[in-house]
Order: C-alpha cells, then structure tokens, then sequence
DNA sequence: TCTGGGGTCCTAGGACCC
DNA sequence: TCTGGGGTCCTAGGACCC
C-alpha cells in the first residue's frame, strides 16, 4: 500500500502566539517585525493582510497600508514553547513525525488513517490542537511530501486539502507556475516569457527536450513530483548543520573600516558561541557582505584544520575584508562557518597539531562573555581593535 | 515597494594530484 | 616537452525557502 503522507502548517503561527498571550489581538491587524531602518513583515495576522499588508514587506510599507497596525517585536522564546507544544501533539499521533520549520511538519499516517474516514480523521487533528494549544493549523495529504505540502498551501486558515494522484490534473496543474516548491521570484518571470505560466504549461515544458535543457537536474525532481512519484519518506534524524552564519545589517550604509571590523567580530563572536553550543568546529571561514545595490559578496579561506574560535574567525574574516573591499561602502556585514565537522573528529586532530593554548584562552573569553553579556564583547572589540592600531 | 536573517543546494571554473 | 582524463577540493555566485 502507498503511503500516506500529511503536511501541517500553522496558520499565522507567530501573531497567533502573540494573540494567545493578548486575546485583545483578535481580529485586529497585527504584525510581528521591527520599524527599524531594515525592518521587515516577518508574519501578520489575516486582518492585516486584507489591507494589502505581507510577509517580506517593509515595515514603514506596512503601516502606510495599515496605519492602524499593531507590531509586535517577537517574543521568540514563546514561539519556541509553542512550537514545542505542537510537535508534542503530532508525536501523540505517530512516531514519525518530522520537523520542517518552527511552524511546520511531514508525517506518516499510512498506519494511523487505516480504516478511518480521512476527513473526518484530519478535522478530529485540527479540532484537537486548537483545543489543546489554541494553534489553527492547514493540512495537506497525499502519496508523496510533495503533494503533502502543496496541499497544505491551498486552504487557509483551518484547510484540509487531500491530493490524490488523480487529483493533480484538477487541484495542482491549474495553480500558477511560481506556486511550485523551488520555483522563485527569478525563475517565474523567465518561465513566463517562454509561455509557461501554470503547473500544467511546466509539466508539458519539461516533457521537451527544451524544458530538460532548461531545468538540468531539476529537471528529474519536477517530473517525478507531477507525476506524483517523488519523495514519500519521513527523516527523524534532524541533520547536522552544514554551515553557521551571522549577518548584521548595518544602521547606515558605510565604508568605515573600524566599524565594519567591530560588526565583523560582533558577528564571528555569535558563530563562534553557535558553533561551540552545537559542539562543531568549521574549516572554511565567509566573509559575507551585502553593497549598496544589493549585490552579495562572498569571499572564503579555508583553513588547514577547523576551529571554532572567534578570534580565528575574526581575523581571516577581518583580513578577507582588508585585502579585497577596504574603501567600498556596505549595508550589511556578516560570517559563516562551513565545512563543519563535529568536535570529536576535529579533536584527534588538535593531539596531532597541538594548538590547545590559544582554545583555552578563548574559552576564558567566552566564559566572561556569557557573564556579563554583550557590553564585555563590545569592550573585547575596542581592546582588539587597538590591538590592531598598534600593530599598525 | 525596496527589500532581515537563518539556512540549503546547485553550478562552474580552476588548481592539483595521479 | 607537450600532453589526456578522472577525481577531489576550493572558491564565488545564484536561486530558493522559512
């Protein structure tokens, strides 16, 4: 028998939070975000979308659209238990339940949905969550993740969407091009000129020998989805990180060398604490930058052996930026660690290069760090930032 | 409209080794 | 001295997703 495979998406996750803490929110336009010079919608309540209002927007955006609209910081520790209480209650279903996102999961429920009325069965999952934790959520099944998750998008709030194979030349192929998963913002447009602009005008696309071209090897992926042949298995093993990064939108664009240094260590700092806290250690060290127009600039050094030190990171990150953008005025700075390996393996390698010393004083750091918060890394910055003028 | 911060995956060229 | 082909690693950039 196939499987069967349940997509669940919370509806509006973080404003419902924030309404559960403030039931006053109800029905009110609410958005959480910030108005800061960067500040963006990172989710708003059904009110405010009928104002026009969406996720990604500009805040200032936002509230020309809704002036009465009410924002929210985001209290992401309350998110994070909610979240908490949600995978709780799928695990009291199945076992097999894995974590998507904050807000969303894949299940099996081939075992579970045996000899039950679907509907009646996914109405009881969303009756029982709102009982329980007051989440709404939209659930969308099918024989493949896929088809899982696209139902999921068709219907919210409180959607059930159930998409059998044979279903996917009514519900599916109608939808606009851009609605399939990995199709984008980029893609869209260039698809649309050459005349694909639903599901269906992508599924006769890539039947071409131009549309096999085109795709490469996504190509094997959208056949197989559309066919409704593609991934229908449930990972519970959460897979290791395969990168740590900060980034740090600057409160002005600039091309100061001291201030991009200091946001530079802030930043290696933060992956530094990350990449300790998940006991991994990096050997590729990014350099990220964002100009004026928006374009990224990566620029990365690979290191003979990993380390997870922030004054490691700092330095190449720092050096990375002297040697190929010094004088260039940037909005955002920011780091990444790659190249991950755990602490274990990278620890067989410390006995055979011996380099203890410099961990154990960064250790020290770090412990006064998380003691005294964030001032003591500032002052740690202007100190190294001396450092540097005297080596000057 | 004018765009955060955290990620993943893919491509493609060049270096280097055998 | 000029030369193949395969494999792997490094690096930069792009697209996408939540």
């Amino acid at each position: 028998m196939a499987n069967v495979i349940m997509h669940v998406d919370l509806n509006y996750f973080f404003v419902r939070c924030e309404e559960l803490k403030n039931p006053k929110l109800v029905n009110k336009p609410v958005m959480i975000g910030s108005l800061g010079r960067a500040g963006i919608v990172s989710t708003c309540s059904y009110k405010a979308r009928e104002y026009g209002v969406r996720s990604g927007m500009p805040s200032y955006k936002a509230k020309e659209l809704c002036p009465s609209i009410i924002m929210c910081p985001g209290d992401f520790n309350f998110y994070s238990l909610m979240s908490k209480e949600f995978f709780a209650y799928c695990h009291t279903y199945t076992s097999k339940v894995e974590k998507a996102s904050i807000d969303e999961c894949y299940m099996d429920i081939t075992n579970v949905i045996k000899n039950k009325n679907p509907e009646l069965f996914l109405k009881e999952f969303q009756r029982k969550l709102y009982k329980k934790t007051g989440l709404m959520c939209s659930i969308g099944v099918g024989p493949t993740r896929f088809l899982a998750k696209m139902g999921s998008d068709l219907k919210k709030p409180m959607g059930i969407s159930i998409i059998r194979k044979k279903d996917i030349k009514d519900k599916i192929f109608p939808l606009p091009v851009n609605d399939f998963f990995g199709i984008g913002k980029k893609t869209a447009p260039k698809l649309k000129s050459l005349g694909v602009h639903t599901i269906e005008d992508l599924y006769n696309f890539i039947n071409k020998v131009e549309g096999q071209e085109y795709f490469g090897s996504f190509y094997e992926y959208i056949k197989s989805a559309l066919e409704g042949t593609s991934d229908n298995q449930i990972y519970l093993e959460y897979p290791d990180p395969k990168s740590i990064s900060h980034t740090s939108t600057l409160m002005n664009d600039t091309d100061d060398e001291d201030e991009i240094s200091r946001v530079l260590y802030l930043m290696s700092k933060d992956v530094s604490e990350d990449a300790k806290a998940e006991r991994l250690k990096g050997k590729t060290i990014q350099l990220i930058l964002k100009d004026t127009e928006f374009q990224t600039h990566n620029k990365s050094h690979t290191l003979d052996k990993a380390s997870n030190d922030a004054e490691v990171i700092y330095k190449v990150a720092n050096s990375l930026y002297i040697k190929n953008f010094l004088n260039k005025t940037f909005r955002l700075v920011g780091v990444a660690l790659q190249n991950l390996v755990p602490l274990h393996e990278s620890n067989v390698q410390l006995s055979l290069f011996e380099d203890a010393p410099i961990d154990k004083v960064s250790d020290v750091i770090n412990q006064v760090n998380r003691k005294f918060n964030r001032k003591v890394v500032d002052k740690a910055s202007i100190m190294l930032k001396e450092k540097k003028h005297v080596n000057k």
